[in-house]
DNA sequence: CTCTGTGAATGCTTTCACAGCG
DNA sequence: CGCTGTGAAAGCATTCACAGAG
């Protein structure tokens, strides 16, 4: 499909707020109520579904359900994809249990470090291993997506890993901005980088 | 100044990047370098800087250190500034610690929970209170900012608490977008969207 | 030559305006 | 009416192309 990011972007956050709405019972969205909660504008929100061929009914706007189910199955959004963390330091521990993923589909199925000694004072209730044995792990339990959480020297070896294990998803945690192979899907988020963002904006 | 989001996002990337080349020794960077560690065009980089009245060197590039300075004076990025974390969860209490933060100027100076429980286990160098005491700590500290790490459904409720409080800006990791006054800054990043987004760019 | 600096051109995204529908 | 759906217009951001400088 030939969505922009930004759409695609936007599209998902729709999928996660029908989420919360179905949850109060509300059986219909506007587009303009989906805006107010994502940020944007209604005729952006209106367009956006449009560009998958999903339509809404006059008068009414969108049906919560069933727009969740379309968007899930449009954007991939319904199934179940596992996902491993490389570098359990404090947040990538954090994040192994960080209940959200689960609840959205995203399993993290296994946690890699390569000190031991990080490796057995951890507490958690999913796996961990050393790196060495990320290849073996990732094809076993058939990890799709992989979360950079090491130091931004290591970023690029990690992220090489990961691909080189047939991993087409990267969400990097790292300051590092990573490289990868063409096919290979890759988001940054640089939490010092925001609050730089941030403080530029204030000014003053 | 009448710089896009984009540029501005840009550029405190590039500063972020000097300080790791400075660390290398290297003395001039081309455009193209910067370019190449951003993930954008040398063009893009060439006209972010000149945007900002930045010159660099005909054959040689931007001066490594006087490019930093400048972008630092320019961006505001020069000085310290003070943030609070409020929700000390995993995730709170693993950005309290979060040492990039400090390296890069922003100093967390108060960490804040509605449980006595979790104030009382937590283990970390940075003072921690009740929310109750938000008011007074932030006033007498100088806090600017603040990092909203507490549940979605409490995000709202301390986003207006933060700003009734005068924080600027704002750091938001739940998932639920919150709305700020005008003159306040505010930027969301969400994990889980960021692997939607992520799985719908997959497909199959 | 090899790099910067920048107006002009291109290509996206968002916004607008309004027809259509219940 | 109050909503969606969408071509057309406007507004932005990126890219290009090339002059300028050492």
């Amino acid at each position: 499909m030939d969505l922009s990011n930004n759409t695609i972007e936007r599209l998902c956050r729709i999928f996660g707020h029908l989420g919360a709405i179905e949850k109060t019972g509300v059986e219909f969205v506007s587009s303009a109520e989906l805006a107010g909660a994502l940020g944007a504008t209604s005729y952006t929100v209106r367009k956006d579904l449009s560009l998958l061929g999903i339509t809404g009914f006059t008068r009414k706007g969108y049906e919560v359900s069933s727009l969740k189910k379309e968007l899930g199955s449009k954007l991939r959004l319904a199934g179940r994809r596992k996902a491993c963390i490389v570098g359990l330091g404090r947040l990538g521990s954090a994040l192994l249990d960080y209940e959200k993923f689960q609840e959205d589909g995203f399993e993290i199925v296994a946690g890699f470090d390569r000190s031991v000694n990080k490796l057995e004072r951890i507490r958690t209730h999913i796996e961990v291993y050393p790196v060495g044995s990320m290849k073996d792990v990732i094809k076993e339990k058939g990890i799709e997506m992989g979360i950079i959480t090491v130091p931004g020297e290591h970023a690029q070896e990690v992220a090489d890993r990961l691909t080189g294990c047939g991993v087409r998803g990267i969400l990097n945690f790292s300051p590092v901005e990573v490289s990868v192979p063409d096919k290979v899907v890759s988001v940054n988020m640089d939490f010092t980088n925001a609050l730089r963002f941030i403080a530029a904006k204030l000014g003053g």
